[in-house]
DNA sequence: GTCTATAAATAGATAGAC
DNA sequence: GTCTATCTATTTATAGAC
């Protein structure tokens, strides 16, 4: 049974990994699973055998967006919360499409929409970046400021028609949280 | 035909208004055109002799309810950013349910699955926001900050669970925006 | 302009074969 | 576990009567 349950978690890790890019840029109306399903190459009878229903998976395809953004943070970005933002409120970041984007600024409104258990898990996702620029600034109130900069900058960057517009508000946000941090420097190396 | 038009005027009036709300609040997926009809106290048959398309409704509800979200806050909210900050990060329009509540911040990333006409209009809604702003603001830079920490702050306080991260995240933001628009003291009086 | 009726398409979820 | 086929519900948009 051992490699039947191997296969098992290779086809759900598929599925989950195909709705955590699909959702976090297109939202949860956006996308059918069936789209989900073809994209994992699978069909959708498949689907639940591994889920419950289409809020169940985005519930964990949230999850499982943000540990892929979390982890690929740490090779590219310092332990300073300035080379934090500045990584995060990119343009690269902003105008992702196909690699791991943060579903925090991404899905923002969107999680209103939903049911209980979305925004349970969107709550624990926040209160994990929160806790890592807290890490990295000199006080709590430093830190949930730096990460509405970041996670309202880029939200908000996103849906500008106007890219002078878009671009400027990164800037503004990058140099505020520098801004932030610099106050009492007590930055963690 | 002068009564005439003044008809058609007032129910599209009434339509924009009940569109206004009921977007705002539960974004454009959750809320059918039979809704909005219904609670404008009109039938779906309707709709199409007023807008071309949801989508067109979307937009113009957008500015609808900037508009007048926009006319409440003078009476309220005096001629600085810390007062305008106090107002737009309460409890109460985070928690608004039948007022008029920002779109700005209720719907930032909602926008994005959207056409190019709906991304022009809170685009422009936003640019006025912004100018807003920058007219009870030292600078330009301040102004957009101030501008992030409120829309982001309140969209992020508006989907979590936990209430207590929430309101300490509206202080939080609160004070970020004093402190911008202290550091100079150029308030407009 | 507003109504009722309906067309046409989409999508969540289930049933049953393999 | 995965597939094909289908049920069921919802919703945008249109047609035609008044």
């Amino acid at each position: 049974m051992a490699w039947q349950d191997t296969h098992k978690a290779q086809s759900k890790d598929r599925i989950l990994t195909s709705a955590a890019m699909l959702f976090t840029h297109h939202g949860f109306e956006k996308i059918s699973i069936d789209l989900v399903m073809k994209n994992a190459e699978l069909t959708r009878g498949a689907f639940y055998s591994h889920f419950k229903s289409k809020s169940d998976l985005y519930a964990q395809a949230i999850r499982k967006a943000a540990t892929v953004a979390f982890q690929r943070k740490p090779e590219n970005c310092p332990q300073n919360m300035k080379a934090f933002a500045q990584y995060y409120l990119s343009t690269k970041h902003r105008d992702d499409q196909y690699e791991q984007a943060c579903p925090l600024a991404f899905l923002v409104s969107d999680i209103n929409q939903q049911d209980s258990q979305v925004k349970a898990t969107y709550t624990k996702t926040l209160q994990a970046f929160i806790a890592q620029a807290e890490s990295l600034s000199s006080s709590r109130e430093k830190a949930l400021q730096s990460a509405v900069l970041m996670i309202g900058g880029l939200a908000l960057s996103r849906v500008l028609d106007d890219k002078n517009l878009s671009n400027e508000l990164l800037a503004a946000c990058q140099a505020g949280v520098s801004t932030l941090s610099n106050e009492e420097g007590t930055d963690v190396s």
